[in-house]
RNA sequence: GGUCCCAUCGUCUAGUGGUUAGGACGCUGGCCUCUCACGCCGGAAGCCGGGGUUCAACUCCCCGUGGGACUACCA
């Protein structure tokens, strides 16, 4: 009867950070699973915790998930304005026998807990109130009563059958003192009632699932297919955190990453589809399913990534591109309002930028008004013996006619003919002249997009530089 | 400690009982060349260990080992 319903997936971060790596990946698995099936993806914001989650947090997760183009078809919904809704299910269960109230002090539990660690026994709640009949009072609790016997299956659609025992499961508290739902009774709730079909989160959630599958249970409510992702580790193995590097989605948006390739990446971790490597969206939603993500866990390569960055710095229009680096060089108080030279730049110095940022630390010689030398190459390549070809340069460029890429080319196969020099011998000092390094794009595509008059005047600066050396 | 998950080059992975174990990043040799890149061609590099099952195991089963997650009035 289920045959034809609609998929429904969700992405429910707590709005206590930013959006980090893994989430994002989750997000994304969560979208292209929705997207692929025609179904729904829905966002929904987890802040039942009062003091840690925050507005700024909310704003930035939003921000990230518009960056990477995971839009949302409903939502974004907030968990603590439904909180009337969960206490209304608390209120049914205690009711029913199948909540109770609790007083034991988080101190007193704490205690038990260490104790219980100490002397080799399993650290659960030993259900001090579970037959007490206690009533509401300033700080009690409600937990839920876990059956003692019996096991629940949790029929992962990544990771397969997976079995617990009842008794490892003890009575979860559902209700807070502060009257707030806990995490695992407002997901129950919110997902069963948002018609979530396919709950697809972290792997670091497995051992919830089968308390969250007796509260439907409980709750009457038809439980969903559960799929449990692999997480992303570090370096060391080690759960991805700050100090492996970034972790923040937005943080590679400002070292000048590209959104497709942090997409291409993350997908790649955990999904494959045979020895394909590079997906735009459009063909992720076509070829992406759960049969093909992996079981195991993935470890950021921030190589992986580079690569990938560098791939779509390639592969975007230039039009695009030219407009994802302008903010950079922007930032950099550099005149970038000249489209055409601008996109000229661009074209110039995408093959050799892995980042934005890169790019537009490579190209800031374009922009600048005054060329400023590397000192090393200026000292070997900026010479009184070049000095000499740079003036004839300078005489000779403005007669020539074509100021094309190939006519440049031939202009200076000419020069260096007539002048019995190899083109080796003037290309670096004439690359330190006009761009002030002794690394650049060709130095005939530097000619060409610097055009004829920019060309001439820092030559002519060249010059000057040469012979004031030559004095000092 | 307990519960659960995982295991193919350094890393991401393909593989689905019989393959010279494939691809990609990175590394590396070469070509191209005005520098640096890009691009192209080549190379090194892997089935965690031990038992089974089978004519045959990277592939299936068990046991180890290793790694990870969870074990909150956080999510």
């Amino acid at each position: 009867m289920n045959q034809h319903k609609e998929i429904r997936t969700r992405f429910a971060p707590s709005p206590t950070g930013y959006l980090h790596i893994g989430g994002a990946r989750t997000a994304l698995f969560n979208w292209l699973y929705a997207r692929h099936y025609q179904g729904k993806f829905i966002l929904r914001i987890e802040d039942t915790d009062q003091i840690r989650s925050t507005e700024e947090s909310t704003r930035a997760i939003l921000d990230a998930m518009a960056w990477l183009g995971l839009e949302w078809d409903e939502g974004p919904y907030y968990q603590a304005q439904r909180v009337d809704i969960h206490r209304e299910l608390v209120e049914k269960l205690i009711d029913e026998g199948k909540a109770y109230f609790c007083i034991c002090s988080p101190e007193e539990l704490e205690e038990k807990r260490k104790e219980a660690l100490r002397t080799g026994r399993k650290p659960k709640y030993d259900g001090a109130c579970r037959e007490k009949g206690r009533t509401r009072s300033a700080d009690s609790v409600v937990r839920f009563r876990c059956p003692d016997y019996g096991v629940t299956v949790v029929n992962d659609v990544i990771k397969g059958t997976i079995t617990f025992s009842n008794e490892e499961l003890d009575d979860l508290v559902i209700e807070r003192a502060d009257g707030y739902p806990t995490y695992n009774f407002a997901v129950v709730v919110d997902d069963a009632q948002m018609g979530i079909t396919h709950v697809l989160r972290g792997d670091d959630h497995v051992n919830n699932t089968p308390r969250q599958i007796l509260l439907y249970e409980a709750l009457g409510y038809e439980v969903p297919h559960f799929g449990h992702v692999p997480m992303i580790l570090g370096s060391d193995k080690a759960r991805l955190s700050k100090r492996h590097g970034a972790t923040s989605v937005m943080a590679y948006k400002d070292m000048g990453y590209l959104p497709e390739a942090l997409v291409n990446y993350l997908v790649r971790l955990g999904w494959s589809h045979g020895d394909q490597e590079i997906f735009s969206l459009t063909e992720l939603v076509d070829l992406f399913d759960l049969n093909a993500v992996g079981k195991s866990a993935a470890i950021f390569n921030p190589d992986k990534l580079l690569w990938l960055n560098a791939h779509y710095i390639k592969e975007y229009s230039l039009e695009r591109l030219t407009a994802c680096v302008k903010p950079f060089w922007t930032a950099k108080e550099l005149d970038v309002s000249d489209q055409d030279f601008l996109n000229h730049a661009v074209a110039d110095l995408r093959t050799r930028s892995k980042t934005l940022v890169e790019m537009a630390g490579n190209g800031q010689f374009y922009f600048a008004d005054e060329v400023t030398y590397d000192p090393e190459g200026a000292e070997k390549f900026l010479t009184p013996e070049v000095g000499e070809h740079l003036q004839a340069i300078i005489r000779e460029l403005p007669q020539y006619g074509d100021y094309s890429k190939t006519g440049i080319e031939q202009f200076l196969r000419c020069f260096t003919a007539e002048r019995g020099v190899k083109l080796k011998i003037i290309a670096q000092p004439l690359r330190v002249a006009l761009t002030g390094r002794t690394v650049s794009p060709g130095i005939d595509d530097v000619m060409v997009t610097l055009g004829k008059e920019r060309v001439v005047g820092r030559l002519a600066k060249a010059v000057a530089f040469i012979s004031n050396a030559g004095k000092a």
